[in-house]
DNA sequence: TCTAGGATTGAATCATGCC
DNA sequence: CGGCATGATTCAATCCTAG
């Protein structure tokens, strides 16, 4: 948890908030090391002098009145050299959220896209208590965009379906999120009072980005960390957290912060998982153990149709035999079928579907 | 009101729907102008194979020919290209509304900057009824991005913020607009009773950006014209109208809705407005929050049960995990429970309903 | 004529694992 | 890597049909 000045790293400091600038500690980091990015860039394009060219020569922006042209160049050359850094640091499965506003996230989805990078969603923060537009001379800013990206297209990225959608209480989650902006006591204030920094996230938007995205022990790197929201929030969610800072006084706010902050138990953890995490039960275990006879007749769950189990687990039907799926989905006329919901059969009077004697098997493996 | 090939025209044609390729058409039009643009462009949508409901039935999605780029570059060129068209004939004062997704809104974006446009603001449309996310993968899709923009820094162009604010109920209208995506009677057939074109877009859109952006007598020019829902409002709201459109089908269709659009009288424009019901708050924004956290126990009102809360919103208790209100159901022997009012939790000694944090939450919202 | 319930549908980058 | 079998998955609004 100290804070340190990178070298080459062999093993990944983990839970620490590194000095320096982000693009060359990325490129200090091992490859592929890291299950989600968190990045929060600077959203002006007025540019102070944190920004090199793409020759890596440092751009002195203090005197220089650039010109629009040279200035959307030169943030370009930037965001595409931090999007390669991360991208190289990232798992194969890994993936990236990245938050802006219409002044940046323009040219960063569209660096993201270049890059290789394979955008899942845009999500908007809707902000519940933003600053009015004070001059009535434009609409009321009340949100930003988030744009959620796999490293590559057909990466398999982490998504805990059922936990967003018990957040979202039952429904799913859409790419729309009202949260309030950070103020309160969660608002972070300097010796004087004033804000600690201009733009802190407020934890809750942290919290459904890694409820959804990340699993307890995963990897989390923020490279522009400022106070430290995202080490905050995944410190209480057991996942690990790397920041990346270049200003001392957010360094110093941010370990303060992360010091006092307590892990969640273990209990409060846990989230709700979709039936694909279950182990495969083939349906001839069924017949095998006896649930179901061989010769058995089961009915389709409308009623409509009815077919005879096999010894080796298939269906007989009217004009077919295969599997518990197949034969669903040829008599429904159907492309695809699941035979387990589909399927029921009687006992005491009552049609059960017999996917819930797969329960029992699977209730048994646990 | 005819549909004609355009020579180089000295005079703009008015409320006709030109037929061509919009980059041509936009460039035979005279220099300066136009008032408003508003552009629907193709979204480059990139689907892989066909999707289904679970119900089986297939999704009819965007397939059509008009939204077939071969590359991100090519996109970037066509894009370029059309919104250099764009600014040409826009008067100095003018203003773009130009729409899209996460597909193609970032390189949207990003060229309007670099031809030298300003953006205003972006705006989010967020859908009160989107297509859910079938197989579980991702979010909802459940907005789209728009962005308005005039075509130079410091141009004077119209915004009546006291009709928009009215729209709203009195109050500085926002960057996020809650509106019904368009079917029911407004979505236009063909013969066969097929939707006439896969993305028209809901006149209350169009509306609100016309009503907010433009005066009567103005000229309102969409270059992907489609069905003409642009034309159609700008008809209704007495503003001009120039419509381009490649494809003859969707210029027929357009045609003839026009034909029936009548310019609304004073008392016509009148809209009674409707009290929102109370907004759905879901458990787990108060974990998310912070304002219960997850660990944290919370007692029964009759101080007979107890449970933890999880990260994800959901309750743990004795032998049952879940909702608040399936734990409450549960845990009494009830049928159903309303958790907002049947748990507690603990400040300053005292147990306080859960309510009273939804209560907070909603006021935020108002 | 009205109501209840089923069917339909919308700009979608929508699966995974085994052989 | 390709092909194939298995299996997981939906919200809101409108339209249609039966009673």
């Amino acid at each position: 948890m100290k804070t340190k000045t990178p070298k080459v790293a062999p093993v990944l400091p983990l839970n620490e908030i590194l000095a320096g600038d982000c693009i060359e500690v990325m490129n200090s980091l091992p490859e592929g090391s890291v299950d989600l990015i968190f990045a929060d860039p600077p959203y002006n394009l007025q540019l102070r002098g944190d920004l090199h060219r793409p020759d890596n020569s440092k751009v002195d922006a203090v005197d220089d009145a650039w010109d629009q042209f040279d200035s959307f160049k030169v943030y370009d050359s930037f965001t595409t050299q931090w999007l390669k850094a991360a991208r190289r640091i990232l798992k194969p499965n890994g993936a990236i959220w990245v938050i802006g506003s219409y002044h940046n996230i323009f040219r960063v989805g569209a660096s993201l896209q270049n890059e290789g990078y394979w955008i899942l969603n845009d999500v908007v923060w809707r902000k519940s208590n933003p600053m009015p537009n004070f001059r009535g001379k434009r609409l009321t800013n009340a949100h930003e965009t988030m744009i959620w990206a796999t490293k590559t297209e057909g990466a398999k990225y982490t998504f805990n379906y059922e936990a967003l959608k018990a957040l979202n209480e039952g429904i799913q989650m859409r790419s729309d999120w009202v949260l309030p902006i950070c103020n309160g006591g969660e608002r972070l204030k300097d010796d004087n009072g004033d804000k600690a920094h201009p733009t802190q996230k407020p934890e809750s938007l942290l919290h459904r980005i890694l409820v959804g995205c990340t699993n307890p022990g995963d990897v989390v790197l923020d490279p522009f960390f400022g106070t430290g929201t995202t080490g905050a929030v995944a410190k209480m969610l057991g996942r690990d957290y790397i920041g990346i800072e270049r200003e001392d006084k957010y360094r110093v706010v941010a370990e303060k912060r992360l010091s006092r902050v307590r892990k969640y138990d273990k209990d409060a953890l846990a989230v709700s998982t979709s039936k694909r995490a279950e182990p495969r039960v083939p349906f001839g275990q069924l017949v095998e153990r006896g649930m179901l006879r061989p010769g058995e007749e089961l009915v389709s769950l409308n009623g409509r149709h009815k077919a005879k189990v096999r010894a080796d687990g298939t269906l007989v039907g009217n004009d077919i035999k295969g599997s518990i799926h197949q034969v669903g989905a040829h008599l429904e006329g159907a492309p695809s079928c699941n035979g387990w919901t589909y399927w029921t059969y009687k006992r005491d009077g009552q049609q059960v579907p017999i996917d819930l004697l797969r329960q029992q098997i699977r209730a048994e493996l646990n």
